[in-house]
DNA sequence: ACCTTCTTGACACTGATTATCATTTAGCGG
DNA sequence: CCGCTAAATGATAATCAGTGTCAAGAAGGT
């Protein structure tokens, strides 16, 4: 592996909160590491294929990234200010899913969930 | 109302599934109206913030219109070969979101479902 | 018909992401 | 260590959905 995917991997530990590309390529810029923006694109991009990034897509159609800590299937419950991230396991939604599919005659179900909100120290500040 | 709106409004009748702003725009320009490429966006932003179009956004980041039947807040089964979609309506999801986003603290919580398959034609035809 | 206001539409522009392609690097056999 | 080859990098150009601009046109009341 080479440095920059290296370099790219240790901000995202060092995070953890959802960052979009540009921003993490500034802050390695930042940082002293000189990475071009492709490349923080294309690692990325490896990264969220091999499924060792979540990658939540923005209402203006920004890609966030961030290093998740579980591997298997989950969702997310994403604070709207600051960012902040719970991983979700819902074995209840996956199976309502599945049904709902099933139901209409559907089959290789997928589904997509995000919830969003305004977590308790947010909610305080304001 | 003028005529450019009337002019989108009937073609999302003819339609049920999702569409693309570009693929109305063409669809009108081909059907003999004089309408513009900004007008169409703008009148589907319009008719999206009055809740008589639902959108969809595709993995690629495009955006997707179809009229909804129920004005209701609702969620979608899609199927990703031809697009057919159903209109579900999920009070176990809802409740489930809700009290996921109250045990970590949250509030104001949001949430996004969609889910995609294969339809039954579609699967038989395959 | 007149005037005021909202709408339209051609086109320029934005901003994230991807393609290009010459240069550099990693990894490996010797 | 030394080269060699395939893969990775990065500066920049290209792409593409969507939005802003602004002059010309329609709406609708008087």
């Amino acid at each position: 592996m080479t440095k920059q995917r290296a370099a790219v991997s240790a901000v995202l530990d060092r995070v953890d909160d959802f960052r979009s590309a540009q921003q993490l390529h500034d802050e390695l810029r930042t940082g002293g590491d000189s990475i071009g923006l492709a490349t923080v694109y294309r690692t990325l991009q490896a990264l969220s294929d091999s499924g060792d990034v979540d990658v939540l897509r923005t209402e203006d159609g920004e890609n966030l990234f961030r290093r998740c800590q579980r591997s298997e299937h989950h969702h997310h419950l994403v604070c709207r200010t600051c960012g902040r991230t719970v991983e979700i396991d819902g074995p209840t939604v996956e199976a309502w899913a599945e049904s709902i599919g099933a139901a209409h005659g559907f089959v290789d179900i997928e589904h997509t969930i995000e919830i969003f909100g305004t977590c308790e120290s947010c909610a305080t500040t304001r």
